[in-house]
DNA sequence: TAATATCTGTTTGGTAGCAAACGAAATCGG
DNA sequence: CCGATTTCGTTTGCTACCAAACAGATATTA
């Protein structure tokens, strides 16, 4: 139904097209990526100005509050990895979230080189109010949505994720485990 | 077909809901937003770490150099709605782009307000040599999609995308043209 | 034309994000 | 035990990103 009827699109791929000269250009990749970073973008910045400006939060550090909330206390590896972050990332979210006095790290006294992190009772309170908040947000950002396309649209960017996140950079089978190449 | 099959998403989902109480949670909302973030993010990740880092370029520093070769020497503040940037942000990457001889500014002589940014012959080679491969790559992310499933979900990324930019807060009807409130 | 308002891009101050270097703590090999 | 290696989290240096304050140029209007 109406696929590309935007004249702007049209334009931009005949624009295109022109650049390139006879190299082929794979319209339906390239409109399915930029549409899902400008999707992610335009989200991340409505529930910013919105929602989460009023308790002072960020995306990252909500993610960071919601996975402690939802999880419990955890080590900070474990947390970077649940909020997909890098360690270094996490130590920055993780100290701004500790001045504004919603976290706690406790060095492990059995290993000390590990540090967990868990939420204080203010912490606690802040994302007990705050997440009902943010999954109404979520319903309004996809309301256009049945629960079936919602459902659909989880589905294919579920397997695009998949894709990306494997490691291999060219990756013939896909099923590369982790592989160390040197 | 097997949505939830994921033992992992279960068991968040029981938790969640168990710190919720009787609270309604709106999960097929929570997963779709989730999931086009998550994939914004490694879709990103993906790029940078390969095709981008060849040239020493960032995902905004691509998007720049692109709408540039695509529509030719804009001024600043159109070239910022076109990247989708704040235009303190655009100053920043026009900046490293500059330093990098990628593309030049140059201030207009009847109005010097304002600035235009083109491509230099170094920025133009580099986004012929690179958008080809971009394009490649971008194939890749969603290489698991048939052609109907990336407009699909191009789509219903799309709708997502007008709701979230609507300007309005709760917006009534949602076709408000900019209106500003007091 | 002179005061004022508006528009343009830049700067500033803050957070976020990554990779790589780092230092402290634990573990392993002899 | 003791030196070497590995495993932690943090720090560092860089880029990106935003909102708000800013300064210079242009428009407006009295």
């Amino acid at each position: 139904m109406q696929k590309r009827a935007d004249p702007r699109l049209l334009d931009a791929e005949r624009l295109i097209q022109e650049r390139l000269g006879d190299r082929r250009l794979d319209f339906d990749s390239m409109l399915a990526v930029s549409n899902i970073y400008r999707a992610a973008t335009a989200v991340r910045r409505r529930a910013e100005k919105g929602v989460l400006s009023e308790f002072g939060l960020s995306w990252g550090g909500f993610t960071t509050l919601w996975v402690l909330w939802v999880w419990g206390e955890m080590q900070t590896a474990d947390l970077a990895d649940e909020c997909d972050l890098s360690k270094g990332t996490l130590t920055g979210v993780v100290k701004t979230l500790e001045r504004r006095g919603f976290v706690e790290r406790t060095r492990v006294e059995s290993d000390r080189r590990r540090v967990t992190v868990s939420l204080t009772e203010a912490g606690l309170d802040t994302i007990e109010s705050l997440f009902p908040r943010f999954n109404l947000y979520e319903g309004e950002m996809v309301g256009e949505l049945s629960t079936a396309e919602k459902q659909e649209l989880a589905e294919l960017l579920r397997r695009v994720i998949v894709t990306a996140d494997a490691e291999g950079t060219e990756g013939a089978e896909g099923e590369e485990e982790k592989v160390e190449r040197p």
